[in-house]
DNA sequence: GTTTGTGAAACGATTCACAGCT
DNA sequence: AGCTGTGAATCGTTTCACAAAC
């Protein structure tokens, strides 16, 4: 497969979004225009992001919503579930389990784990934290396909590695560092105080 | 000002977060590879990152890094502190509230609001939720900075109305859909579902 | 007449490469 | 000799524009 840009990626899942809702509507067909301007892009922004991976509309109709919606699930691999291990059980960590969005859309977390002797054996959104020394043992026995990493920073590295030793090879950081990884690891890191900085910024540098 | 890419100001916060650490250890003086080795990017990238607010380097040498990171927080607009309000005390609202790293690095939460009676009243990491009801009148009185958003999706639009009304121009925004707002009003979306799909779409698609 | 799919053009960001300073 | 600052070259992404399909 031709390497595609994450911004497209992004877009992709974007345009399901949205496409979900129209569906929950009865809206049976869609321009990528109508597409386009629900999500704050041009439509040949939306046809280009969906030419990289086939033709999916009928010239002078649009896009059949179901087919649309189908088509990206596939592309996106979402027509599965994933099992995600969660490590750091801390505050940002428990409001994550107990999401309910995330198993609705197929992301199921099936293992936590902590370093605190005070939060192991405790259940958060029904599943037992576990200690994070215990992180081969069970993961080796129950795989995962995505590891949420929630630890302090100081920690993150050597979290990640092992991670990466046990074969995962998708990472959500929500530790404020760059993670060092194989190339074949995919790691999205959430930065939030970059962000608020990068909002100070355009405070600082109104245009 | 010119107009500053995004990218290019994510990577200025990075620099800092890295040159702090180094300032921490005693380093006095930093070239450019060093700094983009610990960053993931090049040396060309951090000087061209750089040459867009000015010189800051000798020639021979590098940087100064107490320097560097003082034009930096003069750059990134750090220099001072931000207000910012919490919109939606739930799970994450509250994580985020008690987060120690976000006051240390000069956001402070200054008021909070939640829709749910049961939550007005109560204090988060000292400060008293009020009813969303008095988002004006609060706000009005005692001003914000940056508004954090972490309703419901269906209410997020309506209240980014009203935030924009009380001349707020920084939303950082966790709900999961795109924000409609002025030209003038900067909003990050944080969208974790997003992420984790993208992960999924690399799991599905491995280069 | 409408809207897709897609090469080509335009734009923007990154990388190169080197003159100029220390 | 070492490293910055920057114009030029390269690379990647977005927008344009139009032929082809319905």
């Amino acid at each position: 497969m031709r390497k595609i840009a994450d911004s497209t990626v992004r877009r992709l899942s974007l345009y399901l979004r949205f496409l979900e809702e129209f569906e929950g509507q009865g809206i049976e067909t869609i321009s990528s225009g109508a597409l386009a301007g629900r999500g704050g892009t041009t439509s040949a922004q939306v046809r280009k992001d969906l030419s990289f991976f086939g033709s999916f509309g009928k010239r002078g109709l649009g896009y059949s919503v179901p087919e649309l919606v189908q088509a990206l699930r596939q592309i996106l691999g979402l027509t599965r579930h994933y099992r995600v291990a969660l490590i750091g059980a801390g505050k940002i960590g428990s409001a994550l389990v107990q999401n309910r969005g995330f198993r609705r859309r197929g992301f199921d977390f099936v293992a936590i784990f902590d370093r605190d002797p005070a939060k192991v054996g405790q259940e958060l959104g029904g599943v037992r934290v576990e200690d994070v020394r215990q992180l081969e043992a069970s993961l080796g026995r129950n795989p995962a396909d995505i590891a949420v990493l929630v630890t302090p920073p100081e920690e993150a590295q050597s979290v990640a590695d092992r991670l990466v030793h046990l074969g995962i090879k998708s990472i959500l950081n929500f530790a404020p560092l760059q993670l060092a990884v194989p190339a074949d690891v995919t790691v999205k890191t959430v930065n939030l105080a970059l962000e608020l900085e990068a909002l100070a910024y355009h405070l600082a540098n109104p245009t």
